[in-house]
DNA sequence: TAGGCCATCTGGTCCT
DNA sequence: AGGACCAGATGGCCTA
């Protein structure tokens, strides 16, 4: 039953190497495969002595290299919590709400950009503040993602940032940036 | 204790 | 053939 050798010795490769598996953003998985074939097949690959030797130190260099690819992942994920505003209860973003977080923020973001662009000479001195965006920035203090919801007024124009934001009204506080006041929520970003 | 999050293992698929 | 990517399964840890 339980998964083969956990062979602790794993651990020890954090050598990042060669990074970046690169290779850029490949479409892969152009297919479709059916939905049937999707069952796993854990059967026992049954072989020989041999063969089966080869067989775990195959799957055992496929974990490693599985491992450190994940560990790269995280690294990335770890340098996007980096760069998104700080949370004042200094808890750690867990992966999905920091990839939610990180579409909120660069949706608020490029949306203040367009806003300065339309009221030029005023927005370069003023603060834009997520409040006055028309779109739905909205955080929820609590981890629920089911307390999200659209308060979209308006339609408003450019991409909707698909998300759950902002403590609704709350107007000024330590918020002139609501975003870094709580943790924003997308209930389905896609 | 249940539920959420995470790390890891694993086998399948695709690409080089 | 081997590596990268992906998604399912599993078990551990933590919190409400």
């Amino acid at each position: 039953m339980d998964p083969v050798y956990s062979d602790s010795s794993s651990c020890d490769l954090f050598t990042n190497t060669d990074d970046e598996d690169s290779r850029g953003a490949s479409p892969r998985r152009a297919s479709s495969q059916p939905e049937q074939q999707k069952k796993r097949r854990r059967g026992r690959a049954r072989g020989d002595g041999t063969t089966q030797v080869v067989k775990k130190n195959r799957r055992m260099k496929a974990n490693d290299r599985e491992r450190n690819r994940m560990h790269n992942l995280n690294d990335a994920l770890d340098a996007l919590r980096g760069v998104l505003p700080a949370f004042p209860d200094e808890t750690k973003l867990t992966k999905i709400e920091t990839l939610r977080f990180a579409h909120n923020y660069i949706w608020a973001l490029s949306e203040t950009i367009r806003i300065a662009d339309l009221q030029a000479p005023l927005a370069l001195s003023e603060t834009i503040r997520i409040s006055d965006l028309q779109a739905p920035v909205l955080l929820s203090p609590s981890r629920s993602p089911d307390s999200c919801s659209w308060s979209s007024s308006g339609s408003s124009s450019s991409s909707s940032p698909a998300h759950c934001a902002s403590s609704p009204a709350s107007p000024g506080g330590p918020e002139d940036f609501p975003l870094f006041g709580f943790r924003s929520f997308v209930p389905g970003i896609y």
